[in-house]
DNA sequence: CTGAAAGCGCTTACAG
DNA sequence: CTGAAAGCGCTTACAG
C-alpha cells in the first residue's frame, strides 16, 4: 500500500510541496488560481496529509482521549455505558476523533503508566477520564505537567487547575429526594451509598444527612449500608441491612443509582417486603430501564449527554486557548418520582 | 510543555540515540549493563517515545479504528450502545488502543471521506466498522485500497476479499423461534421486519420464512411490516399491521430486535390486546431491560461480547500476518423463551 | 556492540 | 506569491 504524499501532489500541479501545504492548509497568501489547480489534484487522489508528519512540524493530533477506570463489564449499569458514545459524539461535533481507552483502576503503577503513556506519545491533545476517584494523584500530575484533562465527577474546590476542567453532579440530589419522601409522609429513611471516594456519592451522602437533619430526622447507624453501583453489592447491602432490623425496618429506602435500586427490589423480595407498600424505594440517574421495572422506579434523573457536551466543550474549548472557560458545571437533575414511592403504610392507613 | 525526546535520554545516558531506539524496541544485541543503564533513564524521565517519530520511520500506529455507522443518540437500543466498550475492551486486551469516530451514515460523499480520511492520515492500523448496509461501495473500496477492516453484520458469500473480515448472526434465527412458536400451537404469525439491506435482517426475514414455509403456515401479506430498530417505528408498524388486520390477527409476532418488541408491547397496550394471552411477542437481542419488561420478553439472546471478541481478534491476527485467519464467523445465540410467548387462546381453551 | 547519517512526511520561517 | 531548506522525533541499514 503506497501512499501518496505532499510531494506527489506537488508534482501533478506543478508547484512545490511548500504550497501544497498552504493550500491545505487554507493559508491566505494563495491566488485563486493556484488554489484551484492544487485542490483539484488533491481531491482527485484523496489526498490526506500523514497525521504522523503534520505532528512532528508542530501541529496537533485533533484528537480527544477517553479514559474508562473501571469494570469493561458494565451490562448491569445501563447508565454508565452510553457515556462512551456520548463522548465520542460531542467530539465528533468538533471535528475531534476520540482515542479511547480502558484500565481496572489507577492505583496500580502500570495502569496509571498507560493514561501517561499515551499523553506523552503525543496521540491526544486533551483527555476526559472517567472514574477517577477524588483523591487520584494522577489527576495533579497530568495538569502539572500540562496536559488538559477532563474529569467527570471529580471537585476540589481549594486548589483549582487551570488545566483541570470537571463536570458534576447536582450537589442537593439526596436533599430533593429527602424532602419528597417526607413530604409523602416518611420519617424512617436509610440510605445506600456508592464509593464516598467518588464526589457524586459523597455529595449524595452529606446531602442526604443534611435533608434528614433539616427535617429532623432520625439518623441510625443500621439505617446506613454500602451499596455501590451495581446490583449484586445493593443487593447484598440491602439483604444485610434489612434483614439486621427487621423489628424497625425504615419505610424508605434510598439507593445510590438505579442499578442500586434494582438490587433493593431483589432484596425486598426476597424478605417478603412489596414495594411501595411495605417500603419506598428511590434510585438516581433515570437509566432505561428505570421505567420498566414493576413497580417503575421513581429516581432522580441525570442528563448524560448535556453533562458530557458540557465537558467536552470546555475542554475543547480550553485547548483552543479561549479565555475564561468554567473550570467546572454542576448539572441539574430533575426529581422523578414514580410507582415505587407512596406514603408510608401507617399514613395510608390513618388517611 | 517541553517534551523529552530520546535525545535527552542518550545523552544522561551517555549513550547515542540510536542505542537508546534499540533498548526501547528490545532488541537483542545491547548488552545488559547498556539496557540497564539505558532503561534506568528511560523509567526516571517517564520517557514514551513520540508516535508521530516512530511512525514515521515506519512503525505502526498500534491503533484500531472504530466506525459506528448511524444515529449517535442510541439511548432506545440499549443493545447497541454496548458495542462501543465492547470493542475498546478487546483491543485494549491486546495493547491496542481504540480511535473511535462517529458518522450518521455513508451514502454521503462528505461523512464517506471522513473514514478515507482516518485510514489515509495514517491514524489507525485497521478498522472495525459498525451499522454499514450490506450493498456498501466503501466495504469493497476500503480492502482493494490495502487497509484491514472488520464488519460487524456484512456478508458477502460471492466475493471474499482477503482483507475485509466479518462477523455475523445466526442465519437460522428467525427458523429458531418460528420452530418455537409452532411447537406452542401458533399457525398466525406476523414478522416485523428489520432494515433488510443490513445482513442480520436479510438473514432473520429469509428465515423466517423458511420456517414457516416448513411448518406449512400462511406467508400474508398484511402480516409482515417494517418494524426498525428503535421503538417508534415498531410501535407505528406494529399498530398499522394490527389495525389492519383487527379481524383476523396474527397469533403472534416476532420484531426484529427487543427494542422494536417494546414498540410491539406498546401497540398492543393501546389496541387492548393483552401480551400473551392475544398475542404472543418475540424480540430478539436480550438486551438488559428484556427480562425487566411486564410480560417477560421472549427473545433470542445474543452474546455481543464474543461477536466483537472475535471480529477484533481477527482483524489483529490479520493486521500481525497470522496466517489462515477464518474471514467470517457466525456467532450462535440461544432461544430464550419468557413470559411474552404462550400457546394461542384457541389451544388453551380446547386444552 | 554502537554511533553517524539518512530518511520518513509534513510545516514554516526565510529569501527572493 | 512561491520555492529551497531546515527541522520535528523517531528507526534502521551501514560502517566500524
Amino acid at each position: 500500500m503506497k501512499r501518496i504524499s505532499s510531494n506527489d501532489i506537488a508534482r501533478l500541479a506543478g508547484v512545490s510541496r511548500s504550497t501544497v501545504s498552504r493550500v491545505i492548509n487554507g493559508y491566505s497568501n494563495v491566488p485563486e488560481e493556484t488554489y484551484d489547480r492544487v485542490m483539484r489534484v488533491v481531491r482527485e487522489q484523496h489526498y490526506y496529509p500523514q497525521i504522523s508528519g503534520r505532528q512532528l512540524s508542530g501541529k496537533g493530533s485533533n484528537t480527544l482521549g477517553l479514559f474508562w477506570v473501571g469494570e469493561p463489564n458494565i451490562s448491569q449499569a445501563q447508565f454508565s455505558s452510553n457515556m462512551f458514545m456520548i463522548v465520542v459524539d460531542a467530539a465528533a461535533q468538533r471535528n475531534y476523533l476520540t482515542l479511547a481507552d480502558i484500565v481496572p483502576n489507577l492505583s496500580e503503577e502500570k495502569y496509571a503508566n498507560h493514561i501517561r503513556r499515551v499523553f506523552s506519545e503525543g496521540r491526544i491533545d486533551a483527555g476526559i477520564i472517567i472514574g477517577a476517584s477524588n483523591e487520584e494523584p494522577l489527576m495533579d500530575e497530568l495538569p502539572e505537567k500540562g496536559y488538559i484533562i477532563g474529569i467527570h465527577d471529580y471537585f476540589r474546590e481549594e486548589d483549582a487547575q487551570p488545566l483541570r476542567l470537571s463536570v458534576n453532579y447536582d450537589r442537593d440530589t439526596g436533599e430533593q429526594i429527602i424532602d419528597y419522601l417526607y413530604s409523602l409522609g416518611h420519617r424512617k429513611i436509610a440510605i445506600l451509598n456508592g464509593d464516598l471516594t467518588h464526589q457524586s456519592c459523597l455529595d449524595r451522602y452529606q446531602s442526604f444527612i443534611r435533608g434528614m437533619t433539616k427535617h429532623n430526622l432520625p439518623l441510625r447507624n443500621q439505617w446506613m449500608a454500602y451499596g455501590g453501583y451495581h446490583m449484586d453489592p445493593a443487593y447484598r447491602g440491602a439483604m444485610q441491612m434489612l434483614s439486621a432490623c427487621m423489628s424497625d425496618l425504615p419505610t424508605a429506602i434510598c439507593a445510590n443509582n438505579d442499578t442500586a435500586a434494582r438490587g433493593v427490589y431483589k432484596a425486598c423480595a426476597e424478605l417478603g417486603l412489596r414495594v411501595p407498600d411495605d417500603i419506598s424505594v428511590f434510585g438516581i440517574d433515570d437509566e432505561p430501564a428505570a421505567s420498566m421495572v414493576i413497580p417503575p422506579l421513581s429516581t432522580f434523573a441525570i442528563d448524560t449527554r448535556k453533562m458530557f457536551f458540557s465537558l467536552v466543550n470546555r475542554v475543547l474549548d480550553t485547548l483552543e486557548g479561549k479565555e475564561n472557560v468554567p473550570q467546572t458545571e454542576f448539572i441539574r437533575g430533575t426529581l422523578l418520582p414514580r410507582g415505587s414511592s407512596a406514603p408510608p403504610r401507617s399514613d395510608r392507613a390513618n388517611g
